[in-house]
DNA sequence: ACACAAGTAGACCAATCTGTCTATTCTAAA
DNA sequence: TTTAGAATAGACAGATTGGTCTACTTGTGT
């Protein structure tokens, strides 16, 4: 793996476990045995490290959960099928995206205001609603929005609250609203 | 107001904002006015301050969420209620919360892990699920378990994404679970 | 063989962090 | 009026922060 993987692969780990303020730019360096040097040669500061976690996390996710959609088909059955995703991320079950530990940009988004990073975070939202409308029926925005607010509900009260079963309720109330 | 209390207001307002990790002990004291020795002598460190924080934060927004619901009588009432009051919440018409900038415990719980800040934010969300469950049908948990997660999702829908009618989507699909 | 980019270790910097301490003043109750 | 607790300003300590820099060693393509 090159340097500037290697470091946002374990940035984002840290970051994703601890929190990004509470993790800094020398413990990045001392768990990937980098040097500092190095990672400045790449970043150009700790900022732009962590833009790079989340266009990297960005990535990961929303390529996981949008062939698992489509892998079920197109229509209601994608939708439905986001949450039977949800519901393995939540059990651990889907090595690609690290032990479950809540959503990854709704926490970063809650450590920052008026920075680029809630501008990714906010993006990356809006691409999801995006897809999901696509999968909807009549395309319709409304409907759209209210199975993104399942699945923020879900992820929230899975990680929150320890609730893991929450994703088949969200998928109850999606199939009800599909109906 | 006595300088605890002032301190306590203060920090909420900035870790709110800005997250608990990015504000330093200096500045809710530059903000206050207060001497470090004072802020010492009540709180035994920084971590002390922060929980008396969320205990500050979980009085007032359970006192107030609770109250909307109950005033709006009991049952499926209260539980409409409830979204009716986020949505005021989401549009700033709630003085005595500050401004919207999403669920306080939420953030908190992202930038910690395994800390005493976990648990409270835990039992925060516990708290109003218990809640919920007394003017649920049947008072079912599973109900208010899904109460619970349209809640989560509308606060988080509305914050991260920007939503501010989410409270209103959630509150049909609330209905429809309820009818 | 040569050149150039990418890498190394780690000293160093200024700023900031939490927390301690001294020395002094204010305030309210006994 | 005395006395104790709560408050003040701010110097100080030690650790850590993000970031720079020098001097040196790799590895790769021409």
């Amino acid at each position: 793996m090159s340097k500037p993987d290697l470091l946002i692969h374990t940035a984002f780990e840290l970051f994703y476990k601890h929190g990004i303020h509470a993790v800094g730019i020398n413990r990045i360096l001392s768990e990937t045995g980098v040097a500092k040097k190095t990672l400045y040669h790449h970043f150009s500061s700790k900022d732009a490290l962590v833009e790079a976690v989340l266009v990297y996390r960005d990535q990961i996710f929303t390529d996981w959960l949008t062939s698992r959609m489509m892998q079920a088909g197109e229509g209601n059955a994608a939708i439905l099928a986001l949450f039977d995703a949800l519901d393995d991320w939540f059990h651990d079950k889907v090595a690609e995206l690290l032990p479950f530990k809540g959503c990854f940009f709704v926490k970063a988004n809650g450590e920052f205001s008026d920075h680029a990073v809630n501008t990714i975070c906010q993006k990356h939202k809006q691409n999801l609603t995006t897809f999901i409308q696509a999968n909807v029926p009549r395309r319709s925005a409304e409907l759209a929005q209210s199975i993104s607010l399942l699945k923020e509900g879900a992820i929230a009260q899975a990680y929150v609250a320890g609730d893991l079963e929450a994703a088949k309720r969200a998928k109850l109330m999606a199939a009800s609203l599909l109906a």
